[in-house]
DNA sequence: AGCACGCCGACT
DNA sequence: GTCGGCGTGCTC
């Protein structure tokens, strides 16, 4: 007997482990491990995953049941995935549903559905049958909805209808009808022969003799024998042709990339490349951390070591923050790769995304460049990974499983035996520190790839502006240059470092934030009962009157929105084109190009916008660029406030100059003397890395420390605090002594869809009890707390706290 | 997570 | 007397 060790479709606990079933005969030709199933479940039907097959089981006879079908002829996840799905549950603490199905395109997710059938048509009452269609179904959401439900239930009692679980895909193939002619040429003439009345059929099919067995597209053929459809649908009926549907692929880009060729690589450039081809050719599973600053050209060292990898015959990954934002990027790949590229992004419908999926199973495509679950492609022979920008904290999914993109690539590459490539001019410091210990190899590219010279970065002090009576969001440095940009007709970004909710307090004549006395991080602004709160430890104290350092009464709240700005625009330079590009402009699907589009087009003079502009902007004639305010980032309740300024700030400059006309950058702030500005300037990274080490070496953060988050959430404040409380009291009393457990506090964001959050973070350098302690107060949530009501998560290396 | 089974209050 | 409230327990 055969059989089938299932992981089922439902996330919960007692559930998260294999069940077996019986594989009937008609479906043991067609199962493998990695092929999804339909499987009875309790009461229901639902989806599962066959995760190995055996001849063996522990369970009793009576108690197995049949598997009920089969859905994939072909499995849609590798031996590979099975076993990185198991290794993401220990990793990550998840489930393994969860595992699973992150690694595959929505559109093979199961949608469950209840569809009422009827068994005797005339004993149901007129109001229920209506709803009913000519087959006698009907779904019973529409009895839900018309508030028939009881009714319903009544004549299931009865027996006059019968309710069915239905398990279906969400995605479809999408097909295309073409006419085969078929490849009998005797019997074509034949046709031909017996065909006396009708000239128009008779030339057809000797157009027809001219092809047998091939394919056309209906259309093809009308227009080739001249012939319109009502005659070609003759002669199908004849038997000349046939008509058969064929798969095909949605497709994303809009148009054709120009093709181009490998560039001369700088002396820098080809060390990295060879360093990494080397590593490739030995098959070793070697990390690479790309440092390279803005411009350098890291890009070119990814499109030929891929071109290196494609010509081993191997296929690679390449995993960008966010695709749809840097369409140029995009361009880049297909321009070289072409046809050979799949690209995966949250861009794309369910069905795209499907598509692309399926050209990657199928080895249509040998690359792809998508966003963080595109590190999940299918490919059975990769040789290699690369993680452009790896600092970029979306690589980390912040829901189940909360996984990291760079530890996926890592492991993929140990199964593939091959090399990973971490790019960022700024890397983050955990991976920087890595290559220190030579855990990564370093490869550095401290050359711009055309020569040209970095940006001259000019910071501009706003306390110095106020002084001066100017209390505009713009200096006067700032508006000079603008306004010189403007008559060059050359184009500028203005740039907001506005982020989440938070605000903090400074003053506006000394620079001065309010922070925690315990903490050393900015406390942030409650609107609700005008206080400040520290996320970390808890402190909290009213909202100042006036600065506690120079009792300037320019204290007040900071938080500045795009629109403000571009009306401040407008008063001041009534003559410009502005494109701002924030959420608010970027919703529908494809408007970052087109706004992206229009401002490459010259149709604009000043793009105006948030984060999403940092990266990826690449255009000839942008040679000002401006941060309205450096601090909104440096002051955010996050011990990585400093290192995010810096990167941000470094990624806003290498927007400027990338060309042959050098590039300006102003930078406003209210702190010009700190480190992560003042070194952002030239884009000082070491001694920035060393600067921000000993920071973090002092406050206990990581990457001297490790770090775990435990999220605990009620819809009743006291019922969250308590536990919370209860969480915190475990950690302490079954983690060693020089583990430090801080909290409960209040997280971030106090209250999510109407709930109540705290947290409780764990600080420690070596535990080799964590796991273990957190699977047990897992265990206790899920038995006991669950019931209360109370949701515990657990982040393991949180990338936001 | 769902869903059934099962045991106690307000109704035709 | 029944309908239906949601507590408990199981799912190959």
């Amino acid at each position: 007997m055969i059989i089938a060790k299932v992981i089922v479709d439902v996330a919960a606990y007692p559930v998260d482990r294999p069940f077996d079933y019986a594989v009937p005969e008609e479906w043991q030709v067609l199962i493998e491990p990695g092929c999804r199933v339909k499987v009875p479940f309790g009461p229901r039907n639902v989806l599962g995953f066959v995760v190995e097959l055996s001849s063996e089981t522990d369970v009793p006879l009576e108690k197995l049941k049949p598997v009920a079908q089969v859905l994939d002829i072909e499995p849609v996840l590798t031996p590979e995935m099975l076993q990185l799905a198991k290794w993401m549950k220990h990793q990550t603490i998840c489930y393994e549903i969860d595992a699973l199905q992150v690694m595959l395109p929505s559109a093979l997710r199961a949608k469950y559905e209840k569809i009422a059938h009827m068994v005797k048509a005339e004993d149901i009452p007129e109001e229920l049958a209506i709803h009913f269609n000519k087959q006698g179904k009907a779904n019973v959401k529409i009895f839900e909805k018309a508030n028939l439900l009881k009714e319903l239930k009544h004549a299931v009692q009865l027996g006059t209808v019968k309710i069915e679980n239905s398990v279906k895909q969400q995605g479809k193939i999408k097909e295309v009808r073409k006419v085969q002619i078929i490849a009998d040429l005797e019997q074509l003439k034949k046709i031909e022969a017996d065909i006396t009345r009708a000239p128009k059929q008779k030339a057809l099919v000797q157009w027809m003799m001219n092809y047998p067995g091939q394919v056309f597209l209906p259309d093809e053929v009308c227009k080739a024998a001249n012939v319109t459809t009502a005659v070609l649908q003759a002669v199908i009926e004849k038997e000349a042709a046939h008509f058969i549907k064929e798969e095909v692929y949605r497709d994303p880009f809009s148009k054709e990339a120009k093709r181009t060729t490998a560039l001369q690589l700088t002396d820098e450039q080809d060390v990295a490349l060879t360093a990494i081809t080397h590593a490739m050719d030995e098959k070793r599973p070697e990390t690479f951390l790309l440092q390279g600053v803005t411009g350098s050209g890291k890009t070119e060292v990814y499109l030929q070591a891929i071109s290196h990898t494609l010509a081993q015959g191997k296929e690679a990954i390449v995993l960008v923050p966010e695709i749809s934002l840097t369409p140029q990027m995009n361009e880049r790949f297909r321009s070289r790769f072409g046809e050979l590229v799949a690209v995966m992004h949250s861009g794309l419908s369910v069905g795209e995304k499907y598509d692309e999926w399926r050209k990657v199973q199928q080895g249509k495509v040998k690359v792809v460049v998508g966003a963080r679950s595109a590190i999940f492609a299918p490919f059975e022979n990769v040789g290699l990974f690369i993680l452009d920008e790896e600092h970029e904290s979306t690589y980390k999914q912040e829901e189940s499983p909360r996984y990291h993109a760079r530890d996926v690539a890592i492991w993929r590459a140990h199964y593939h035996n091959c090399p990973v490539i971490l790019g960022s001019a700024t890397p983050s410091l955990e991976s920087f520190a890595r290559a220190k210990k030579n855990v990564y190899t370093l490869l550095t590219l401290k050359q711009r790839a055309l020569q040209q010279a970095l940006p001259t970065v000019q910071v501009v002090d706003l306390r110095e502006e106020l002084k001066a009576g100017n209390r505009s969001m713009f200096s006067t440095a700032l508006i000079a240059s603008i306004r010189e940009r403007l008559e060059r007709e050359e184009q500028i970004v203005l740039f907001l470092n506005r982020r989440g909710y938070s605000s903090f307090v400074l003053c506006r004549d000394c620079g001065t934030v309010v922070e925690c006395p315990n903490c050393d991080i900015s406390l942030t602004y409650h609107r609700s009962n005008e206080k400040l709160k520290c996320h970390y430890c808890g402190h909290e104290e009213y909202t100042p009157q006036d600065c506690p350092q120079c009792q300037s009464e320019h204290i007040r709240f900071f938080g500045t929105g795009t629109q403000k700005v571009q009306e401040e625009l407008y008063k001041l330079f009534p003559e410009a084109r502005v494109l701002r590009m924030d959420v608010d402009t970027t919703g529908k699907k494809g408007s970052h190009e087109q706004i992206l589009d229009a401002f490459g087009r010259g149709e604009a003079s000043i793009l105006l916008g948030t984060q999403m502009i940092a990266k990826g902007l690449d255009f000839p004639n942008i040679t000002l660029v401006g941060v309205l305010s450096a601090d909104t980032s440096l002051h955010l309740p996050d011990y990585r406030a400093a290192e995010r300024t810096f990167q941000l700030m470094t990624q806003v400059s290498g927007r400027a100059g990338r060309h042959d006309k050098p590039g300006e950058v102003i930078i406003q702030t209210y702190t010009p003397e700190h480190y992560a500005i003042e070194l952002s300037k030239e884009q000082l990274y070491e001694p920035f890395y060393e600067q921000e080490m000993q920071v973090r070496h002092q406050a206990g953060y990581p990457p001297y420390y490790y770090l775990s988050l435990v999220q605990v959430s009620h819809e009743d404040v006291m019922m969250a605090a308590e536990y919370a409380g209860r969480a915190a009291e475990y950690l302490r009393s079954n983690l060693s002594f020089n583990v430090s457990v801080i909290g409960p506090t209040t997280s971030s964001i106090s209250r999510l869809q109407n709930r109540y959050r705290y947290q409780c973070l764990i600080k420690y350098k070596v535990e080799p009890d964590l796991i273990p302690v957190l699977l047990q107060l897992i265990k206790m949530y899920r038995s006991d707390w669950i019931k209360k009501g109370i949701q515990l998560t657990i982040d393991l290396d949180p990338s936001v706290i």
